[in-house]
DNA sequence: CATGAATGAGGCTTCATTCAT
DNA sequence: AATGAATGAAGCCTCATTCAT
C-alpha cells in the first residue's frame, strides 16, 4: 500500500479519533484531519477503506518493529519481552483497532505480525522453554490477552508502558504464584 | 430490577443477538425475540435501558455464580479455579457486554462481580500464595485478561470451557514457563 | 349525546389535560382519569370522538349559559356584557378548544352558541344601535376575538375575569378613544 | 442570523405548509421545498431550529416594516392605523407562529415587534387620546386581538386585508356602538 | 484536486389503536 | 366492563456516500 502525506495526515487523524469513540463518524475523522469529509472520501473512497488503511498502517508498524527485533537471534525468553516492548510502545497509537483486527485487517499483512509471536511460542515448546501441555495456539492467545489489557491500562494511564510489559512478561512466563 | 417472565425473553433474545453484533438495531433484537419493536420500547423504553437490563441480567448471574462459590472458604488456589469456572460456565452469555462494562453496568452490580476477585488476590498476596512483587490491582487485570480471552475462544468454538478455564488458571498461576 | 358519570370524569380530565398541553397524548388523559389507556378507548372509541365530546361538552354547557341568559329581552348592549360575562364563566374549562373549534365541534351543536351572539349583533345593528357600516359578520368575529383574548388572559392570571370582561364589552362598545 | 437564498426558499415553504397544518411534518415542509429530509436537516439541524427560523424571519420582517412606519412622528390614531396595515400586509406569511409566539421566538426579536405597539399605546394614554380607565397592557391585548383575529379572516379570504385592517382599527378606536 | 451541498437508507422513539384475558 | 400487553404507522434525526462547482 502506498500512502503520500496527506493520507498519512489522515490516518493519523483517524487512529487518534478512533481510539477515543470507536464509532466515530466520516465527519468526525476529517474535521480532526482538517479537511472537508469529500476531501476524506477522495483518499479513502469508503469506510471501509479507511478503517482497513488505519489497521494496516498500524499492523505495518507492529511488524516493522518486530522485524526490527531480530526475534530468532534471541532466547525464547527475552524475544518475549522484546514482543511486548514493541508492542506496548507501537500499539497505543491504533489500539481502537484491536477489536475490530479480525474485521479490517488485511489478512497478509496481519500474519506479518502474527506469525513471528507464533514461531517464538512455537521455538519455546520445542526447545522445552515453555510448557508443552497447554497447545501453542492457547499460549498464543494468553500472550496476546495480557499484551492487549496492558496496551489498555498504559493509555488509561494506570501504569506506565515498562511496567504494563513487565507484568505482562512476568505473568505470562512465571504466573502469579509465589515462589 | 424486577424482571417477569416476558422480559426475561427479550433479555436473552438481545444478548444472542449483542453478542454477535454488539452494535446491532432495536429492531434486530425486537426479532430474535420474536416481537414487534413497539413491543420491545414497552419493556425497556430507551436502547440504553435495554443494554442497561442485560447488562445488569448478566452481571447478576455471575454475582450469584460466585456468591455461590464461597470463595472464602476455599485456598487462594482452588478460589481462582473456581472462579475461571465461574466466569466460563455463566460469561458466555453476556460475553457482548464485557468490553462495555463500564458504560452500562450498574456500579453497585458490578462491584458484587469485581470486588470478590479482587478480594481473592489481595488474600492470595497478604497469605504469600500470590506473588507480591506486581501491585494486587495488575494481578486483577491480568487474570480477568485471560478469563475474557478465554471466553472469547469459548465462544468461537476454539476450545471448551474447560480447557479454556484450565488454561487460564493454569497461566495465572503459574506460567507459561516449563517447570 | 348521553354521557354517564364515567364519562363525565374522562371528559373533565381530557378538558384539564388538552387545556395545559393542546396536544397531549391518549395516556395522559386516562392516567388524569385514573383509568387505563384501553378503558379510556372503550368509551371513546378514537382520539376524535374524546376530542369531540369535550368540545361538544364545552359547547353545550355554553349554550346552556347562553340561554339561560335570555339575551332577547335584554337591551342589546345589557345583551353584549351577558355574553361576555357568560363565556368568561363557561370557557375557562374549554379554552383549549377554541382554537381548534372548527375541526372538533358538532356544527349543529356550535350554532348553539354562535347564533345567539350573531342574532345580538344583527338585532343591535337593525335597532341602530350597533354601527351599520361595518358587515355584521365582521363584528362578530371581533367581538369573539376580544372574548376570546380575555379569556387567555384569566387563565393566565394576568387579570380578573369580570375586568376581562369589561375590558372586551367596553373595547367592544365603546373603543379605545377617550372621549 | 444570516440567511443564504436555499434558507430562505426553506423558510418560505415551511411558512406555507405550517399555516396550514401547525404541526406539518418535516417531511411535508422538505417536500413542499423540493428537497430531501435529509438536506433539510442539513440547514435546519432540528425541528425547533427550522420553527425558530421561521418565526425570526416573520418577527425580523414585521420589525423592519414596524421600523419603516415612523410610528413616532405620525399621531396615535394614525400610528394604530399604519400598525394594522403593517400586520395584515407583512402577518399573513407567518399567521401560523402567531399562536405559538411565545414557544419559538427570539425574546430579543420579538420585543422589536412589541415594543411600538406597547409605546404607542401607552402614549395614547398620555396624550390623552386613547382611554385611562383601562390598563395599557389590557389595551394592548385587545387591540392585538382584533389584529390577529382580522389576520385570520384575511387568510380565509372572507374579508380583503383593508377591510380587516379597517375593520380591526374602526373598532379598537371608536368602538361597535353607533353614534 | 478540494469542497460545500445533497441525499437515501436506516436508527431510535412515540403514539393511536387493537387484542387477549 | 376493565385492563395490561401488543403493535404498525409515522416522526425526528444521523450518517455514509455522491454530486456539482
Amino acid at each position: 500500500m502506498v500512502v503520500d502525506h496527506r493520507q498519512t495526515v489522515i490516518l493519523d487523524a483517524a487512529a487518534r479519533v478512533l481510539r477515543r469513540r470507536p464509532d466515530a463518524a466520516m465527519a468526525d475523522i476529517a474535521d480532526e484531519a482538517g479537511i472537508g469529509r469529500a476531501t476524506l472520501y477522495r483518499h479513502f473512497p469508503t469506510r471501509e477503506a479507511l478503517l482497513r488503511g488505519v489497521a494496516d498502517t498500524g499492523t505495518a508498524e507492529l511488524a516493522d518493529g518486530i522485524e526490527a527485533a531480530n526475534l530468532d537471534e534471541l532466547p525464547v525468553d527475552r524475544a518475549i519481552a522484546r514482543l511486548a516492548a514493541v508492542f506496548l510502545r507501537t500499539g497505543a497509537k491504533y489500539a481502537a483497532l484491536i477489536s475490530q483486527l479480525d474485521e479490517y485487517h488485511d489478512p497478509c499483512a496481519k500474519q506479518r505480525v502474527i506469525k513471528p509471536v507464533r514461531d517464538v511460542v512455537a521455538r519455546g515448546i520445542h526447545e522445552g522453554v515453555l510448557r508443552g501441555d497447554l497447545p501453542g495456539d492457547t499460549l498464543f492467545e494468553m500472550f496476546t490477552a495480557l499484551i492487549e489489557r496492558s496496551l489498555w491500562l498504559t493509555i488509561g494511564g494506570a501504569i506506565t508502558p515498562e511496567a504494563a510489559a513487565d507484568a505482562a512478561v512476568t505473568l505470562f512466563l512465571d504466573g502469579a504464584r509465589a515462589t
